[in-house]
DNA sequence: CAAAAATAATGAGTCAAACTCATTTTGTGA
DNA sequence: TCACAAAATGAGTTTGACTCATTATTTTTG
């Protein structure tokens, strides 16, 4: 990277233009975060860039596609992410139960985003594909179960697309469901060790072991609770 | 029911207007299914009911009011049909996997309605819940895995809110990645094998009757049962 | 039964917001 | 410095949801 791009002044014309669509894309993220798709102005957008209205439309071809091309980005700086939470775990159950909670914490953390990405994958743009961005999203999960697959932790004739479907369908429908109701972070932790305890009984090879809470901390609650028991019955 | 509603020409005034939201409604649903909710115009929905513009609105207070009714209306119906193709069938992995099956296959047909579901049930409407309906028809779901849980076919300290996101959302996100590639009816069914497999490991009683006699599961039981005698204790 | 009151229907008109395009500004190469 | 190209501009167009003053229809009242 030559110093050239910290000076301030001296740019090349065609580096000013190409930052022109940074900074677009820049107010667009900080309008919808606020504002939502429906509530997003191309106009509010145009402003807070500081350039004019029509100019957004030289770089984007409609607010479909600026959205769009919102929506890809947050997949793939998602994709980063998510490679970071699992990294430096070695055992495939471990590493996709990681993947599972993380996957489930960005989707409460934003899910207008989620919800995006099903209205707007569904209909064919002109320019943005944003399939091409969730594949290489969901390639993260891929890896991981064939690589379980080729050390003998997954069954291997299990399916992909099926367990791969599974697993994010069941995150993102329980999100949705979470988000209705306050979703508070135990009740997360309860959704992933649930879905990896099917996971486990379905593709792992030695089915079952595991279970919610150890006997210890269940034995903990009802030593509290008999305590308070036998306060009331001395009442 | 009186003859009256019978007769064509003496009804009285207001029979016709409640008519005549039945009319618009159906007006709606007629252009809603080849246009889809973007390329839904009032003016074409006032056209085929055969009514003026503003007068849809003195039935539905705005556009996406009444294509919340619309979807209201879709869950109804999918309610009594589900009810339907369980009908007769006896032990409850049969007629959770019937049911599973009715879904998927339900959301095929249809995704748009699912779509909408989706973005219209996280904005709170004035008027139309919604989500009541999407209840009603969730709990079809419920009463089988309950009913299972009583009779001993489904391990009974099993969340139902966890198995029902689980089956309902790796069947939706199933419906939309089999849409993208074009689905066929083995992959559905094979879809619902594959979840009916992991629901059978994870909740059912023969694969986990380690477990069910397992010390574990009996704390579980001690746990809960003082937690109702705490409840009790405290009125 | 006629007049008055209430209710419903109408559609021309308003408004908001995405998008266009003729004009102007800015940059580049000779 | 000038001609040319590229980019930016924003006033104007278009579209479509929604409003509301007016008109039509039904019911109530005296």
């Amino acid at each position: 990277m030559p110093a050239k791009t910290e000076q301030k002044p001296p740019q090349t014309y065609a580096q000013k233009v190409a930052g022109k669509q940074a900074i677009i894309f820049a107010a667009a993220k900080e309008v919808f975060a606020q504002s939502g798709y429906d509530g997003l102005r191309m106009s509010e957008v145009a402003k807070r860039a500081g350039v004019a209205e029509g100019t957004i439309y030289s770089y984007f071809s409609s607010k479909d596609d600026l959205i769009r091309a919102l929506v890809g980005d947050y997949w793939t700086r998602l994709t980063e992410d998510a490679r970071r939470a699992i990294n430096g775990i070695e055992k495939t159950f471990a590493r996709l139960s990681a993947l599972a909670q993380f996957h489930i914490d960005a989707l409460i953390a934003r899910y207008d985003y989620a919800e995006l990405t099903i209205t707007l994958g569904r209909q064919p743009s002109s320019v943005i594909s944003l399939t091409d961005d969730v594949r290489a999203y969901v390639r993260v999960f891929d890896e991981i179960f064939t690589a379980g697959q080729d050390r003998g932790d997954i069954e291997g004739s299990a399916e992909l697309w099926m367990a791969r479907d599974m697993l994010y369908g069941s995150l993102e429908y329980s999100a949705r469901t979470l988000l209705m109701r306050g979703a508070n972070q135990s009740e997360t932790k309860a959704v992933v060790d649930n879905l990896m305890h099917s996971f486990r009984a379905r593709y792992g090879p030695d089915a079952k072991t595991e279970v919610a809470a150890s006997p210890q901390s269940i034995l903990d609650r009802l030593a509290a609770v008999t305590e308070k028991l036998e306060a009331k019955l001395i009442d």
